[in-house]
DNA sequence: GACCAGGTAGCAA
DNA sequence: TTGCTACATGGT
């Protein structure tokens, strides 16, 4: 087992893994005290999770971030958990708006994730008119069923399928998982990425708005799921999703950013949130709301 | 028993 | 392009 810690002192702004790994973010980690969304985690629990083919770990212990795993994770911890973005900076850097000081202050320690673009793509085709509790137990039962299976300390995890054996699913299968009318788009969008139609990744080389058009040729992707990739996978941290949430907000607190249509709306509201950060600000006020907290 | 949840596909005008 | 509507499922 290889293990290290991060001392949180280093983290400009440092880092909170409940409000970073159980806001509805990321569906592939795990809490390993329990069921996660329910509330009142250990301060010093466990959260998991298998990036290419490697079981990590974190928790966070006083002042230090713990991590264990399969093989040496520094590196794959910072990228996940965004350890190195200059937090501070970040919300120094927004708008002076009052709901966004307001989710700013109140949930100090939230980071934006970094993660795998596949599992990332199917978690968020899952999400459609979906609670987050269920998204993630949607997501957990894909990959109990589906992915590879990885012994560590005692303890069995499992991998977020791959495009191929995700494709190897029909759809009668993924409806009897709970994934509802999900259940087709979860295979066509897998068989896609395994035939090498088109892969999520790809749209990193593109410009924002045509990265979003690009992602949309999946089966299930429209522009709010596609943003979401965007922001929680690929690096574009000016896509703003326009959820439920967002756009409750836009009704009560912006409503002359409400344009009509997605691509207008979205444009002005990532211009109020500061541009090139707006989808860090999005995440707050998302969370905040969502929360009550 | 409605109503809602990090919406999208398919179709009509 | 824009504007409906059907679509699964579980919790409140």
């Amino acid at each position: 087992m290889a293990t290290g810690t991060i001392a949180l002192a280093e983290l400009a702004g440092g880092l909170d893994l409940y409000r970073t790994l159980e806001s509805g973010q990321s569906y592939l980690w795990r809490r390993e005290d329990g069921e996660m969304y329910g509330g009142d985690p250990a301060p010093d629990a466990w959260y998991s999770t298998v990036v290419d083919g490697d079981v990590i770990r974190v928790r966070r212990r006083d002042d230090r971030l713990e991590w264990e795993s399969t093989t040496d994770a520094e590196a794959t911890v910072r990228r996940l958990l965004r350890l190195d973005d200059d937090l501070e900076a970040i919300v120094a850097a927004g708008p002076d708006d009052p709901l966004l000081r307001e989710a700013y202050e109140a949930h100090r320690g939230l980071r934006l994730v970094q993660d795998p673009p596949f599992g990332c793509l199917i978690s968020f085709i899952c999400s459609a008119q979906m609670r987050v509790s269920r998204i993630h137990s949607m997501v957990t039962a894909l990959a109990r069923e589906y992915g590879s299976q990885i012994a560590f300390d005692g303890g069995t995890y499992h991998a977020f399928p791959t495009p191929e054996q995700l494709a190897a699913a029909t759809e009668t299968d993924l409806r009897d998982l709970g994934l509802g009318y999900r259940a087709p788009y979860v295979v066509r969008t897998a068989e896609m990425v395994a035939d090498g139609e088109a892969r999520p990744a790809e749209a990193r080389a593109l410009e924002y708005e045509a990265a979003r058009e690009y992602l949309t040729q999946f089966v299930g992707v429209g522009e709010k799921v596609a943003d979401c990739v965007l922001l929680f996978s690929l690096g574009f941290d000016e896509a703003v999703p326009l959820d439920t949430w967002i756009r409750s907000a836009i009704e009560e607190y912006y409503p002359d950013c409400d344009r009509g249509s997605y691509a207008d709306t979205s444009r002005a509201i990532r211009d109020r949130l500061g541009g090139e950060y707006a989808g860090y600000a999005q995440t707050y006020i998302f969370h905040h709301l969502r929360t009550g907290e």
